[in-house]
DNA sequence: TACACTATGTATAACAG
DNA sequence: TCTGTTATACATAGTGT
């Protein structure tokens, strides 16, 4: 039987802690797909034990979110990879570009200077290449990296309530 | 009063979903912040109600598992975009290199043939360019990206409980 | 509109076995 | 350890003001 008040604090028994940690657990699941069906809301939860054992629970609009989530991770890593790649392979080439034109005009010719920063391409999509620092978990460039379903831009706010 | 056990399905009146949606809301977040005290958990909640206003908790470590996320995605966006355009400069200076070899060789030969796919570099470093395309939302490339704080790998299983 | 009240249902920690 | 029971606290929907 609850006898009183219980205090908020961390439980200090282990069994105590790991059995309220389950019933707990349980109802904050319940809980959230009570309000999401009652109230027609969209929940996402996610639940790490203290031993490290994940659980969530997301509503139905939420799980592609979520879903939309990791593709877009999975999609930014592989562009950066691919990105990388082709410059490399590019630069690579230029290399042997180089040394084919240093062998055509001899040596002691200083060979051709190219300036990677003054060739910069057409001026029609400088928009393109702005640095936006300002920390967003969303989806404002998604046209860009081809993610498929349309989707929310989320702005997740750290404060509590 | 309540009579009765209540019927898990959307209330239909407004008025009575706004009110429930805010009491459910408050309880679900205390709940939350219980249990991540009460049994050493972490725990991060959202919540969208049908109006498109977002409520959201996190325990203190998920705060900043959540702040990694925005960054992450920040700096992969900002990799992203700086790779591409390094990717462009390069090839805009092989098509000058091209131009220029051309000019010097003199209209009717060829040109260089360079083939991009065999002109791959040292082999010391081949395992950086795997493509994985499990969907994973997490880590495990953090050290390439510059990451600076230490975080965990995150895997979301989308199944609720 | 929004808060206070209350009957009833639900959650919970301690206890029993 | 685990499972069930139970006294108490908490949550909730409806109603009143």
């Amino acid at each position: 039987m609850v006898r009183g008040k219980i205090e908020l604090k961390k439980i200090e028994n282990a069994n105590r802690l790991q059995v309220s940690f389950t019933n707990r657990r349980k109802v904050l699941m319940k809980k959230a797909n009570d309000l999401s069906i009652l109230c027609d809301a969209d929940v996402a939860l996610i639940v790490f034990s203290n031993t490290g054992d994940v659980y969530n629970f997301s509503s139905r609009r939420l799980k592609r979110i979520i879903s939309d989530l990791q593709s877009f991770q999975t999609i930014l890593l592989n562009q950066v990879e691919t990105s990388r790649l082709q410059e490399k392979i590019a630069l690579e080439e230029n290399q042997l570009l180089r040394k084919q034109i240093e062998s055509m005009v001899g040596r002691g010719s200083s060979g051709p200077q190219v300036d990677p920063e003054s060739s910069s391409s057409d001026e029609n999509d400088k928009e393109d290449h702005h640095s936006d620092t300002s920390l967003q978990l969303g989806w404002g460039k998604r046209k860009k990296l081809k993610i498929e379903r349309p989707a929310i831009t989320l702005e997740v706010q750290v404060s509590s309530d």
